[in-house]
DNA sequence: TGACGAGACAGACAAGTCGTCTATGATCTG
DNA sequence: CAGATCATAGACGACTTGTCTGTCTCGTCA
């Protein structure tokens, strides 16, 4: 992925989540997902949002058949987590410290969420000692 | 502030930043930070962009004097706070843990903002479930 | 008092983005 | 070959964004 992380719009979106739940998939059966029944004007509107998520290098691309398959080239997590760090150093003056401990505070984390969080912190730093 | 927290543009997030360092601010202070010297269109820039801001209610205007003064009308935590629950709610199902799972793998987390996080999740309330 | 400077505000503009659609050429199939 | 399907380029109208101009109002001071 870029960087930094390219955003995209509701409707790539859209596109993206479809190959996150399964990949790969054609420009057709993402239309008629997307647009039933996908009339030829909604199949060129998705092959334009998979030409704009491709140049984004966040799909890739299988020419090697004549219907071109796509797959998703980033995962949902992984993105997810860029785009939230992006917005994060954008917003948050550098230091997460206070931002993370408001989003704790505000309890707009949940239980779950504090013990995935909680073994995200002890397991993460263990793993990684050693220079990348 | 609304609901969804309104998105702010790279102009507007620089005036907003100057109004969390200090409140209040006349136009004019504002626009001699950002476009110094401030010539007669930049202040009308400024006036525009905050004219914006306080339009998506993250201003407050003071209008009883004739200079107008400006505040910030939520902090920045709070705001970055609604921005990623956005954001994570958009694309990951409301979870912040891809967040986190970024910040640490890619050191954007100093070793004492860990130490401090994990205090932080552990006075965390034990007693919700589930999300709201 | 009247002229002048400064502020608030509306409106418009060019440039860029986004979703959509049309047109065209290539490729496969019957 | 004829017809259908695909990939792709290009364009469009609507919308956003940063900027600038013009106008009205208010306060100050010679």
């Amino acid at each position: 992925m870029a960087h930094p992380p390219p955003a995209v719009t509701e409707a790539e979106l859209a596109v993206l989540e479809l190959l996150w739940t399964e990949s790969p998939r054609t420009a057709r059966q993402l239309t008629e997902l997307l647009y039933p029944p996908g009339t030829p004007s909604d199949v060129a509107t998705v092959q334009k949002l998979l030409q704009r998520l491709e140049a984004k290098q966040l799909v890739e691309r299988d020419r090697t058949q004549r219907v071109h398959a796509f797959a998703a080239a980033v995962s949902r997590e992984a993105y997810a987590g860029s785009r939230l760090a992006d917005l994060a150093e954008r917003l948050s003056d550098g230091s997460f410290a206070p931002l993370l401990l408001h989003l704790v505070s505000t309890r707009r984390l949940t239980a779950q969420e504090l013990i995935e969080l909680r073994r995200v912190l002890d397991d993460a730093p263990k793993t990684r000692k050693g220079r990348p």
